[in-house]
DNA sequence: AGGCACTTGTGACGATTTTCACAAACCCCC
DNA sequence: GGGGGTTTGTGAAAATCGTCACAAGTGCCT
């Protein structure tokens, strides 16, 4: 119990080494499959199934907890909805975040209409775009405002993470005043790299790139692999 | 000359090491960046300006190619036009590739509208779903097509990438039958990670994972940098 | 209570990726 | 043609990331 606390404490004091970013990705994945379990009315999951079903091995997953403590019982795996839970604080989704929207163009609308954003706890709260034929505009509940509005909007509706989805020149100009305005994370889907100040967090998601990859994957290796039928 | 041959040779011939994936993405966004610079009518680009636009260090940028063979002049840089040729045949974009979309939801009508596909090279010739109601229906000039007929369909069209947009209780049972058919890289939307076989490559796309590392971020790392004003 | 089967947590190891540093190559100008 | 300023290509070092192996717990059964 007294080593526990320490652990804990010393955990909570120092971020001890940054977190990959594959990590945080998998931490993700983890939550997911732990809440498939808890509605299946699972108790406790091994490493080796958790592991499983995220696509990873049983290793990977207990050296991911183990960077912020220790969660599991020796001989009988983790409990899996305080392991939820626990995992859910650590990534920041034990609540839901205000989201603000720019850019109400082919990208932006289907972002918008995107279920799974609302229903994991992301809100949006905002939609901004600096077309005049946009602006006013009723849109599923929510009336698009004008982005030059977002010095006011962002701190006004607590908003500190934003989807960028502006064409691609506009892309860094928007994300500038976004930060000036407030905003510490980024969704960018302009396929335009963002130069940001330190403590802004920026990821892209280039859908044309990850095709290209899948291009040069089919290209160069696929000789080797001629396989399976 | 003799050695640069030489060197070329053993470069083709052995694709020495396999190539990191995050290489891979780099490549994508070099290719870019070089179109930019052509587009502008810039001769030759050094690496250092090259890696300042694609965001990363002239060593990366280095590195990255020396993997494929030399194709910079020293002192000079490199010529825009050859090396924006060279890396596209490597990432083989070079070429249009036939796509194909399976799910006509939400999802899969926002990526079939999305241009930057068409004009990046890369065209859907089959667009399957497995509703009564959609299949037949007309869909910007392409018919919607059962899903069961994807045997047929993927050789007869030549297709070998297909993007997955189809909710994530199928999206296994689906990726199994276009491997079946034949695709060896898919594009997956689903919040699923799919077991494939070898020789197959997907990339996942999860929208909700990216937003939750910015959660992630925020929350944790987020009290060291209050900074930028 | 004690042995057994199982699983965690973690230090050590191995692999991969990035950064560093510098010799070799190249152009330009005098 | 030779010197100076510049940049590439690449081994080597550093850092990061994933895997292994195993001691230490834990529940269960007898």
């Amino acid at each position: 119990m007294d080593l526990a606390l320490t652990r804990l404490l010393s955990h909570l004091s120092s971020p001890s080494r940054r977190i990959s970013d594959s990590a945080i990705r998998r931490l993700s994945r983890y939550v997911r499959e732990l809440e498939a379990m808890e509605a299946a009315g699972e108790g406790t999951v091994p490493s080796r199934v958790l592991a499983a079903r995220a696509g990873t091995t049983a290793a990977q997953v207990r050296k991911d907890f183990s960077s912020f403590g220790s969660f599991g019982k020796r001989g009988m795996g983790y409990a899996v909805s305080p392991l939820r839970e626990r995992l859910s604080t650590i990534l920041g989704v034990d609540r839901r975040w205000p989201v603000l929207l720019v850019g109400a163009g082919r990208v932006g609308s289907a972002l918008f209409e995107y279920p799974r954003f609302r229903s994991r706890g992301f809100d949006f709260v905002a939609v901004l775009d600096h077309s005049p034929e946009k602006v006013g505009r009723e849109w599923k509940g929510m009336r698009i405002e004008h982005v030059r509005d977002v010095a006011r909007i962002v701190p006004e509706r607590g908003i500190r993470i934003a989807i960028l989805a502006v064409p691609g020149p506009e892309a860094q100009k928007v994300a500038e005043d976004l930060v000036s305005a407030g905003v510490r994370g980024i969704l960018n889907f302009a396929p335009t790299k963002l130069r940001m100040p330190p403590g802004v967090a920026v990821n892209d998601v280039d859908l044309v790139m990850e095709l290209e990859a899948l291009s040069f994957l089919l290209s160069s290796g696929g000789k080797m692999a001629e396989g399976p039928e």
